[in-house]
DNA sequence: GATGATTGTGAGTAATCACTTGCAAAAATA
DNA sequence: TATTTTTGCAAGTGATTACTCACAATCATC
């Protein structure tokens, strides 16, 4: 991976967050990263493979942060991981998740399969927790935390931080 | 107004919902439309125009929602109606409410003003409820009822029906 | 240091974009 | 019925789109 192509991906990432997919177009990519226009396609095919490379980069992200609950034996653990995880994410990666959030519209990317080891980690922990329905309540905690992490890229006048709180009381795990 | 006007604004709101906003073009509305390009541009001004037509539309029939809510003087019927809501929703409108929550995040519309009103039923039915934390509730369900709607428009795998039985159990009010 | 591959540029390309204009048909008003 | 207003179309407009290509500069390898 060039500097060059760092650039690129860094400019793309911003503009695409920003305005989104089909708004930005690779000229103005081009000039935000100070490289020539040819050179995207060069290094990424065309503009949706520059947009493949961004969204890679975003599975991997995802999956660390996962597989760090999903290691946790303790249930409580787990679910309080899950709850924290909107208020944890670092401020640097906002353009990065607000595109994936972003994305899952404008492209229609379902999302679902990505969520399912979490889904699984939860129901597991739900369930030595002896709830009467754990796979409910990890899609119902999982659509929770989608929400707070919705409302947490989208500047939402919601406080975040007390919601957070509140569930982690609500779930009993502090 | 016309009827190849209404012609526009029908195949604007399909196109504008599957495909995106940006993604749609003028011409492409005026040809499912049947009409001259031209033609939309007399009616709405520009594109943006065309949009704010379907905004403003939406604007009406979301309110119609909420004051359908917001009138229940049963504590319980508020929470129940407010659970209800994403199943209730007409197939029919299906396009429309999909355009509603893709354009949160293409156009960066926050949303939250118009939630406020059902956020003051919510919290009032809480309160009445004795929830020790009435307004905190208010913003977990409607997270809840925003996510619900998200996975059922974006056709989710999502059992919504049987999470929203869930939901009216553990809340009591069924 | 010659050679071949990679990295990079800048000026192209046709197609499409949102939008305009001139003019006719239709409708409303007189 | 004559006149004005509204509705509609077809053929444009310049700008921008994603993308290509010929050609340099830089690089690594022998």
């Amino acid at each position: 991976m060039t500097e060059k192509q760092e650039k690129i991906l860094q400019a793309a990432l911003q503009l695409f967050a920003k305005e989104g997919y089909h708004a930005t177009s690779t000229s103005k990519v081009a000039k935000k990263a100070g490289v020539s226009e040819g050179l995207i396609f060069r290094h990424f095919g065309n503009k949706e493979g520059l947009l493949q490379a961004i969204l890679d980069e975003g599975e991997k992200k995802f999956k660390e942060l996962v597989v760090n609950i999903v290691m946790e034996s303790d249930p409580k653990g787990v679910i309080q991981k899950t709850i924290e995880m909107p208020v944890n994410i670092d401020k640097a990666d906002y353009d990065f998740w607000k595109l994936q959030f972003k994305l899952k519209w404008e492209l229609e990317v379902s999302g679902d399969k990505k969520m399912e080891p979490l889904h699984m980690a939860l129901t597991n922990a739900f369930r030595k927790l002896n709830y009467q329905h754990p796979e409910l309540e990890a899609s119902l905690l999982i659509l929770f935390i989608d929400g707070i992490g919705s409302a947490t890229l989208k500047g939402s006048s919601l406080n975040v931080n007390e919601l957070t709180q509140f569930l982690l009381h609500k779930y009993q795990v502090i």
